[in-house]
DNA sequence: TTGATTTTGACAATCATTCTCATTTGGGCC
DNA sequence: GGCCCAAATGAGAATGATTGTCAAAATCAA
């Protein structure tokens, strides 16, 4: 997927180095921000085409949030799981479902999809904010 | 979810036949548009807000495209489904799977979560953007 | 090193979406 | 009908993510 010919450059082994130590999706502006946390001076505009251009590469997944903004994560990420976030107090609980890894993928390779990847939140209100 | 203390209004009325007589996606700007061109007078922040509420009560499905835009579509089916999305070429694919609805559900109860909801969205690479 | 080409960065521009708040409207009530 | 009040509207400003511009800097290949 790689075709293209991307130059090695600082900004972008930092860029890359921040992915590799997160597990989580992250916006192009908290990216930037975290550079500018830790001394980095990497410019927002090329926050925003590094990671588009690893979207396009394969080499990070992207994905929408429920109000639009773009967030990436590294691929390969080692242990999969999901989330279970009450919309209260924001407890987050790890949850796994073998079964749903498994359907994500028939539905992808049904479809002639390839490298599939998935996203999955549960929302709730736990028992403790309960009114 | 919250009780419907919607009041029936000219716009809203607007709003909907427009959306009743569409198959299609439609974003909010689009549907301003076509209002305007109708000759009907509504405001864009109504036609916002209005989207906003119906897609809240569920009377309308609300995805993002793939640059991020919010786009609305009459609840046909009222069916709950999900999305199969080419990172390559937005592509989307609708999907659905009971079990996992099911399962979600169940993880949701099992944790003591109340009016769960979820959100999954599956992405990989169509067989046209192979190369 | 040198020259061609890509990448970067600062900032302006775009554009969907949200906010503000004064004004209008619908619903119930007498 | 007329009254009251809360919800809804509209115009425009504000927000905020993302993209465009273009000169300067960095990388590659010879």
């Amino acid at each position: 997927m790689t075709q293209n010919t991307r130059r090695p450059t600082r900004q972008r082994a930092a860029v890359e180095a921040v992915l590799a130590d997160l597990d989580d999706f992250l916006s192009a502006q908290d990216l930037h921000a975290r550079l500018r946390a830790q001394g980095q001076s990497v410019g927002l505009a090329t926050v925003y085409r590094t990671l588009q251009a690893m979207a396009t590469d394969g080499d990070v997944d992207m994905m929408r949030t429920a109000d639009g903004e773009a967030v990436y994560r590294r691929c390969s990420s080692g242990t999969h799981h999901h989330h279970l976030v009450c919309r209260s107090c924001g407890r987050t609980v790890e949850v796994e479902g073998p079964a749903v890894e498994r359907w994500a993928d028939k539905i992808g390779a049904e479809n002639d999809f390839s490298d599939v990847v998935h996203t999955l939140e549960i929302v709730g209100t736990c028992s403790g904010c309960e009114s």
